[in-house]
DNA sequence: CCGTTCTCTTGACGAGTGTCAAGGGATTGT
DNA sequence: ACAATCCCTTGACACTCGTCAAGAGAACGG
């Protein structure tokens, strides 16, 4: 190995190294601001809001992120990681239709009272993207990401019921988060009976969409 | 008549000229309000957009309105006169199921493609009640609104066909408010398909709320 | 016709915004 | 140990915001 294979060895776990350090504080600034966002909701959301809400001061963002698009845009992504990967487990080990029935609202209904203020940051989100064409492909990325993980349930239970779809993917997603955000709102809105009704709800939906005919 | 009785109406009458010429500038100028809102959204809309968006200048809002709040709650409840009865003369006109679902999804898709910003504006303020409590009241009334007209579209469904209904009231709004706030999402993103997609989805949804068990 | 009230404009205020430049420590490479 | 680079703070900038006060001009009363 010649001097200058490791010098360039050094320079590249260097610059690994700073560009981990960097995408960590990245990942931990952006945490900072989803809860911030996730609380204030976008139109009341400052920079110096978010770096109040991490450890350091508002100047650090613009060293982070070029601008504050750049880091909304990251804090949906990494919302994104977090959300779309919810429900696989529910859908992997459902041995019946019953199980994956009472598993689904189980778990939409938990979400719904333990991550109330997320969701409603990102129904805020995919609303902004009607007026502002920026947000437009990261929301519709999501929005489908979703959409697949709705599909999937969908199809195992039907798979599992053996009874044939009544409904298409899109229709199918469409209820399923009308319901779920009409069940947010009212949550939100302190009643305590958004979350059980929500179970109930979805699960008897679920059952309507398979074709009885 | 007495004299004092003819002093007394004519000042009732100035009083209900000037009351009726108040009232009616305040609509002017709530209507300019909800062009500009449904345009930029909530989180972009100030004051000086508003009445620029009007004849007059943005020192008059504070003549008419006590504050922003006072004005976009203003809005809101316009919003909602014209918004509840939008469909009832189909409710009353259809003679047959077949009839009123037919109505009932091409005007769906009409007002879709029609009124797609006051759409979007109206999400948005369902929205902002989520993060800010002064919203809610107003937003969870109108919402209250939506769902009766819903559901006096879907009970009469049900009478014209004569078939018994599988769903609740909440459930059939939530469901239909999930397929139409997807549609808008979709059209505003620029397609095509969304409309002609709706009206088909909405028939069939209606389709299949009627149990035929 | 004069005085009062109603309408509306103008301009300013303080607070809050995103952005950025200057610089201080800390850390690192050699 | 010295120099360079990285990380972060501070403070300022230009701008926009909601709000309000002062006043001009029209409309209206007696």
């Amino acid at each position: 190995m010649t001097l200058t294979e490791v010098a360039e060895r050094n320079r590249d776990r260097v610059a690994r190294r700073q560009v981990d350090k960097f995408a960590e504080r990245r990942a931990q600034l952006a945490a900072a601001a989803l809860q911030t966002l996730a609380e204030l909701g976008y139109a009341r959301t400052s920079l110096r809001d978010i770096a109040q809400n991490s450890e350091f001061s508002h100047g650090v963002l613009h060293y982070y992120f070029s601008d504050k698009f750049e880091l909304i845009t990251y804090c949906v992504r990494q919302y994104k990681a977090e959300c779309v990967t919810r429900y696989d487990s529910i859908v992997a080990t459902a041995g019946s239709a019953a199980e994956l029935k009472r598993g689904f609202g189980a778990a939409m209904a938990a979400t719904l009272r333990e991550d109330a203020t997320l969701h409603r940051l990102w129904y805020d989100l995919r609303n902004q993207s009607m007026f502002d064409e920026a947000f437009r492909a990261d929301v519709h990325e999501i929005d489908q990401s979703l959409e697949r993980m709705i599909w999937r349930i969908v199809t195992k239970f039907a798979d599992l019921s053996g009874t044939p779809l009544a409904v298409t993917s899109p229709v199918a997603y469409a209820m399923f988060d009308g319901l779920f955000q009409h069940a947010l709102i009212s949550h939100l809105g302190g009643s305590t009976d958004a979350a059980p009704d929500l179970e109930e709800n979805l699960q008897r939906v679920l059952d309507s969409l398979a074709a009885r005919g």
